[in-house]
DNA sequence: GACCAGGCACATC
DNA sequence: GATGTGCATGGT
């Protein structure tokens, strides 16, 4: 049993299922992953309130607000000015290229695809490959910093390493599965969250002893 | 008051 | 290819 398949179970088995993405629809889960760039999420949550409440939470309503109104609404999540920018641009791919439809994005060809993601302006390949598994169900596996770090703690991957290095160990050693992706990945962010915070090998976490240590 | 959070673009070497 | 900087809020 190699290390990546380890790891996985050792985190399910002790913290379950997280159930995500934590969102209303596809357009939502898109939204949220270029807010939640270098961001807390609970910062994103209010963003995404505040779109809600103006009834903007709408690819066409979006698509004719100005950048300005925007960064208001999305204040909460920092960097509003950026973000404005990005969410404009991210939205003017989808109405102008799928109507407005993540529903007819999603039928396209996934490798196709992220290139295109890639290409729009602050998307960058953590958010293109967010919005490819959690919104479209595309088998991608999404590195963040938090698997990073586990990685590299673990003596797994160097931190250094780059986003395509990182992606390749695990799909290569995994089959391509969305269910599977989806679930490891969310483990990182909450196994990150919530015991590595203060320092690496905390005794609450369900990754302790789990590798041999060399520190 | 310092430090951090589910990145990315851009400048520079 | 590697490294440094700007972007900004809200919680701890």
């Amino acid at each position: 049993m190699n290390k990546l398949r380890l790891l996985y179970e050792a985190m399910f088995k002790t913290i379950g299922p997280q159930h995500w993405w934590p969102a209303d629809t596809p357009f939502e889960v898109a939204v949220g992953a270029i807010l939640t760039q270098n961001t807390n999420w609970l910062n994103v949550e209010k963003a995404i309130n505040k779109l809600k409440a103006a009834k903007a939470m709408d690819a066409r309503r979006l698509y004719e607000m100005p950048a300005h109104n925007l960064a208001i609404l999305i204040r909460p999540a920092g960097y509003f000015n950026v973000k404005a920018k990005r969410l404009k641009a991210f939205i003017k791919f989808l109405v102008e290229h799928y109507g407005g439809s993540m529903t007819r994005m999603k039928s396209e060809d996934g490798g196709m695809l992220r290139e295109k993601l890639l290409s729009i302006h602050g998307i960058g390949p953590e958010t293109a490959d967010s919005i490819l598994l959690y919104a479209l169900e595309k088998p991608v596996f999404v590195i963040d910093a938090y698997t990073k770090r586990i990685l590299s703690r673990h003596h797994i991957m160097d931190q250094h390493k780059s986003y395509g290095e990182f992606q390749d160990l695990f799909h290569r050693a995994f089959r391509r599965n969305v269910k599977l992706f989806n679930e490891y990945h969310a483990l990182f962010v909450k196994v990150g969250k919530t015991y590595c915070k203060t320092r690496p090998f905390c005794d609450e976490c369900p990754l302790k002893n789990l590798l041999p240590r060399l520190v």
